[in-house]
DNA sequence: ATAGTGTATATACTCGATATACACATTATA
DNA sequence: TATAATGTGTATATCGAGTATATACACTAT
């Protein structure tokens, strides 16, 4: 399992690891039943604390989409994949609402934004 | 000077104060030479310490917004409004960048991001 | 037994926000 | 004109919430 961590963010390692997890269940590149590291193993690969990713796999069990068992280790549960397309087109809503106030404040017009829109989206590293 | 202080946004309360500011520089309501409240005067109207406040004005300071004489006031500077327009500009597009991030991770096309920008700037309240 | 899992407690550090006391400028007024 | 009173910005020490940690504990598989 891919996790990279980025200490420029500001975005705390723990959610840094949740989400990265959830866009992994989202593409398909960890299924049902799947384990995850060990929180060992994937403390000691970050080189962070096993309390870190442990507070990362809470979140995640917490909200439904893992399942620990002491002793054997972290598994993947069972996905409504539709239930987080929803969660993340909410987040992107939440988002374009930033961008339209940040816009019209700075006085960037909603043709501005579209062809922003259209180079950014185009311009990014694809997977 | 209206400031609106919000609890929920989990922004912190000198950012919210500095942002706002800031705006109103931008729309012309704040010109060159205004005074700005006093910093007792803005804490208790919002029901803040004066020591926030205080962190909101340096923070303008540093950036060259305005100025601060002990004993007489705060002050807005002689400004540079294409400057603050770049500003804004700069986060617009980091902003649209994470959009983009959040939409290909949940599968929104660029078509329907088209769509949710057209929707959500024409939605928002105006001034 | 041993080595692998997840779990729980107590601790340190950062950052937003604060109360309180201090220093300077203007204004009222004696 | 002198000076007390009020209004301005400033500085120190402290609290609380949230992030990250070291260490020790409990369970499971081999």
């Amino acid at each position: 399992m891919d996790i990279i961590i980025s200490n420029s963010s500001g975005e705390p390692i723990y959610e840094q690891i949740v989400s990265q997890v959830k866009a992994q269940i989202m593409s398909g590149e960890l299924a049902e039943g799947d384990a995850l590291p060990s929180m060992r193993a994937l403390a000691q690969s970050l080189r962070i604390s096993v309390i870190t990713t442990k507070r990362a796999y809470e979140e995640l069990e917490r909200d439904g989409f893992i399942e620990s068992f002491t002793g054997k280790g972290s598994f993947v549960k069972r996905q409504n994949r539709e239930l987080l397309r929803e969660e993340y087109l909410r987040q992107t809503e939440a988002l374009i609402t930033q961008v339209c106030d940040k816009a019209r404040t700075g006085g960037v017009t909603l043709e501005e934004l579209h062809e922003l829109l259209d180079i950014i989206y185009n311009s990014e590293a694809q997977d």
